[in-house]
DNA sequence: AACAACTGTGTAAGCCGTCTACTATTTCTC
DNA sequence: GAGAAATAGTAGACGGCTTACACAGTTGTT
């Protein structure tokens, strides 16, 4: 039996919301009044969740590895979170933060703007790509995409073609990242450590033989372009991507 | 200690290989030939881990589960198997199944119609888009990108803007798939069960009324729009993206 | 001031998942 | 046929999520 009671009347039934949607927009009473003040916080949880992803991924954010880094038993947590999942909404939603000031004249630009910062966002914190998606959107995922779609809506699109676009350009972000998460800069690669370095090497040696064993050449031939030795940001596949996508766009509001 | 050895002299060190990886191209020798005979085999515990993955998603191919089903106790399947992961990675390689035959002449409609196909793909196996992804391509996986690949090299692209472009198609199939499955339309919604649809409706209103609270009107304008009335696919976020990808890219290859 | 109601934490336990010994049994090779 | 090798079963360690229960502390009420 948790302490969340809701006070007010709200109009939606949270009880058919998936876990931690209400939570994430401050719709549960944090309790009553009776009994001994909490220890701890929501925040405090949220934080050292952060702290473990950061370290060693998403998967090291489990109750028990938080619960030990605070000092309590695991199932204390339940106490300030009804659930895994809703640890995990919160913890993804505090990882967006907030979305950056976009400037108001060229919607173009600033829908680069807006997607490079979404990329560097998933650079920073790579496990965020690895929080299932769902629709349902949490406050500062909201805020970002809100700040997309009011500049997008300044080219006169309909309303959903806005936020079909939005999606593409968050979409291109997300997958950016994760490709780029996957195959390492010649400069990150370097900075990395032996062992991931050798197993990088081995994949793509693995990779070509098998590749042009089974005749894909193609794919082969690609692979092995200098796109992987080029150290320069700039015209890498994600901004290749974003300028492609903006074309699509800029001639979509042109029509 | 696997049975798994490699006879035939590799180039490649196997050991830095992803988990599953060398699996999945058939470079891992089956056993020697003493020995009772395999009473299973892995394509049967790959079928049986599609069929649980089918009927209740991707985490009810675990283990437990498969050898229940087969009718063995757990850890026999590590005799065909060497870890989850591979297995994971073996399931949805036999997912992604062949690529569709492409037609020769127009490089626009072949990428369209690959991109078409994946993303029915995706909607027939909805447990796919769960399984994270890496770089490490396996032989199917690579089949279909060899497919667009070689599609999109008659334009004359470099070979790396090639391969950005297809990750750029492949991005968009996955996204929009995953996308469709979180809303999903109208007609959809009629055929799911009472529980789902009210899940759903619960979500709207709740959202529309917290965005709308926060000042986030012009996501929450977006999603009121009668887009999510619509039964029509071809008029669907997806399609809209793939034209504007598609747009892009012919802007680029025509300079 | 005393009691009752309520809340936070600890202990214990159940269930499920991955994975590793070890043992017994079957089958192939010599 | 005898020994070697591989397969499947038994048992168990370990970690994760979650619930039930008891205890202790705090607050509001009588």
């Amino acid at each position: 039996m948790t302490p969340r009671k809701s006070h007010d009347p709200v109009p939606a039934d949270l009880e058919a919301l998936p876990p931690g949607l209400a939570a994430a927009w401050g719709v549960v009473d944090t309790g009553g009044r009776r009994g001994p003040k909490p220890a701890h916080s929501v925040e405090k949880i949220i934080a050292v969740a952060t702290e473990l992803a950061d370290e060693e991924g998403i998967a090291a954010a489990s109750l028990p590895k938080v619960a030990a880094r605070i000092g309590v038993t695991t199932n204390a947590l339940y106490r300030y979170v009804s659930s895994k999942e809703e640890l995990i909404v919160l913890l993804a939603d505090r990882a967006w933060g907030d979305p950056p000031a976009l400037p108001d004249g060229d919607w173009r630009e600033a829908a680069a703007l807006w997607s490079r910062r979404l990329f560097e966002r998933f650079i920073s914190r790579p496990w965020l790509l690895d929080v299932p998606t769902t629709v349902s959107l949490t406050p500062h995922n909201a805020a970002w995409l809100n700040a997309l779609i009011t500049v997008l809506g300044s080219t006169g699109m309909a309303a959903q073609q806005t936020l079909n676009c939005a999606y593409l350009l968050d979409s291109h972000a997300r997958y950016g990242a994760n490709l780029r998460r996957n195959t390492p800069t010649p400069a990150a690669l370097r900075r990395a450590n032996p062992d991931q370095q050798r197993a990088v090497r081995a994949v793509r040696v693995f990779l070509d033989g098998q590749l042009r064993s089974h005749n894909l050449n193609a794919v082969a031939d690609a692979m092995e372009d200098p796109m992987f030795l080029s150290d320069e940001p700039p015209l890498d596949g994600f901004e290749f991507g974003l300028a492609r996508i903006l074309d699509g766009i800029e001639a979509y509001v042109r029509r």
